[in-house]
DNA sequence: ATTATCTACTAAACCTGTTTAGCATTGCCT
DNA sequence: AGGCAATGCTAAACAGGTTTAGTAGATAAT
């Protein structure tokens, strides 16, 4: 195992400081007026022997890191894990890293995990934020870090921010199976207080208000187990007979609501129409396919990181907050037009 | 934003020196002799205060970080998405944190990687290896540092690895396809000198063997795009119009493989008959269900954390390797028995 | 000739911990 | 009394960079 060469082995080898090392490595060699020559000199000798910086006692002395930290709900959901996939093409083509952790929407994993990444002075924060979170992520902003949410908003705390047109998108969904002439339209939610989720509970009760159609809204605990999940909607079809249409809040609860489905030999949309928030190779590839409401995954990645870079690359703090809300296609794919 | 208290701060505010708190904070109090007041009263004063150690000064003069990395091929895929969460999930509870990244079978991506790994001083590696990569990983293993592979591994590199009998697998798939009276059995894979799609090749290339049937083989470049693959499998479907049963070699060739089926409007598995390997939600929901080659998610992750743990807790480098062959599970979906 | 300015570097401090080597005091033994 | 060990703690070096303040020598200006 030979010694990893340090900038005092190069500084020897040529004779020079290592202060003269330092400021050509970091391109201040014009600023402090080292000589072209030596320039290239040391770039050349650099370059030979393979030396490169040791970044953690350059971040321990600059602060700066060249990583950025992102917090997902949960990296094996086909949403964020895609979301996370391009975020972190995307940093890495300006020169940054990505370490990822997933949240679970569990409040204490999450502040540990902000401890963590502070503690390993990651440059800027991506986060979709679980609840009561708000004093941590203000604390990071009081702080001067640039922090981006994403899927949810934290309504009290003043940051940038990526959404979905999540009202809209509900109200657009409901509205599309009312016009195909459903009555008993049920929602399936978890019972949540982030923005999201409160916002595609709206959607969906003002389309079915201005229509004076009944809702009827289920709330599921977010952390139900995928079988108590299947009993559940399993029991909900068993004594909901009536129910022509089930919007789902998102793709886990969508899924779920399928296998459902299947085990009770309904046929879709025959027996019963579905949408389900998010959309899902799933969806698409089920027989008969399945209408869903699509996120721009893509621009959703493109955006975060925008305002990310921005703030990043920003001389001083920028003190107004960019919200930028996308719309989503609802995708209809029954075939019973 | 004020500053984070240092190690200097606390032993300035009780008027000691920072060795002896460091030493407090590291539980060599006792080894030092340093009295069980003066311990008392440093844990609750830091307590108190709240200071916690800048880690990056830490691991800059330990060389520790207890951060591992994890290099997985793509973390958008449903296989390594799930595997990648539980394997965080593990090491969280051994308190280890995980970096991780996506290879994408990129060579030089992979090598650009696990320099940055290094240079951050993650304790451990945990890594899907493309091709020609074995020279890095000989390094760090040189360098001694600890290494698990998954998913395939390396022949020429001396290491621990946690694999699934891809063989038998592939083996008894298509074995089971014979069974049911297939004769014409298509066999589409990537084109790679990776084992575990070697080992999925030759699995299928014995079982024809054995029956005297002739290999019909399709291997694609692994960078295709969705779209090309897409097309590749249509155009197959229809200059293969007598193949009446394929087998994928992995989850998202099976994926495509579907959607060209679909497209071309061919039953399942009436017309024609599928195997993927890798289990998946959508083979599982998909009318009328795929049959599939499940690999034990849970299992792999539980042994490469496993195996892990060992090396980093082993006082000497172990020079034994340990290599472990999971059993995948045939999951038989088609009705039509 | 003296002073000011510019050029091309560099010594030393700094970031925040850990680790090595060592020092002052007390107690014990002979 | 003198030597030795044990106790309880600390100064300084170290990890490997960046940054501040400054210096030696050449040239230009007065």
């Amino acid at each position: 195992m030979k010694k990893r060469l340090s900038i005092v082995d190069i500084a020897n080898s040529l004779n020079i400081s290592k202060t003269t090392v330092s400021f050509i490595l970091n391109g201040r060699a014009q600023e402090k007026r080292i000589s072209d020559e030596l320039v290239k000199r040391v770039l050349q000798y650099v370059k030979e022997v393979g030396y490169k910086p040791n970044s953690l006692a350059k971040s321990l002395r600059t602060g700066k890191s060249n990583i950025i930290g992102l917090l997902v709900q949960d990296i094996s959901n086909h949403f964020f894990a895609t979301i996370a996939r391009r975020i972190e093409d995307l940093a890495y083509q300006s020169g940054y890293k990505i370490i990822y952790s997933s949240t679970d929407n569990d409040t204490q994993k999450t502040q540990e995990l902000i401890a963590m990444f502070r503690d390993r002075h990651v440059d800027g924060y991506i986060i979709t934020p679980p609840d009561n979170i708000e004093e941590d992520i203000s604390d990071l902003i009081k702080d001067g870090f640039p922090v981006v949410l994403f899927d949810r908003y934290l309504p009290k705390v003043a940051t940038d921010y990526v959404v979905v047109d999540n009202l809209f998108s509900t109200f657009n969904a409901t509205q599309y199976l009312i016009d195909k002439g459903h009555k008993n339209i049920a929602f399936i939610t978890y019972s949540s207080i982030q923005t999201q989720m409160i916002e595609r509970l709206e959607g969906y009760e003002k389309a079915m208000r201005q229509s004076k159609l009944k809702p009827n809204i289920t709330e599921v605990d977010f952390h139900t187990s995928d079988q108590a999940l299947l009993k559940l909607m399993t029991d909900f079809l068993e004594s909901n007979k009536d129910v022509d249409a089930i919007l789902f809040a998102n793709n886990h609860l969508g899924k779920c609501g399928l296998k459902a489905i299947r085990k009770a030999g309904k046929s879709i949309p025959g027996d019963i129409a579905l949408i389900a928030f998010d959309d899902y190779e799933l969806f698409e590839l089920y027989t008969p396919a399945v209408t869903a409401i699509a996120q721009p995954i893509d621009e959703i990645a493109d955006n975060v990181i925008k305002l990310l870079m921005e703030r990043l690359n920003a001389a001083t703090p920028e003190e107004k907050n960019q919200h930028i809300t996308l719309a989503t296609e609802l995708i209809i794919r029954d075939s019973s037009n």
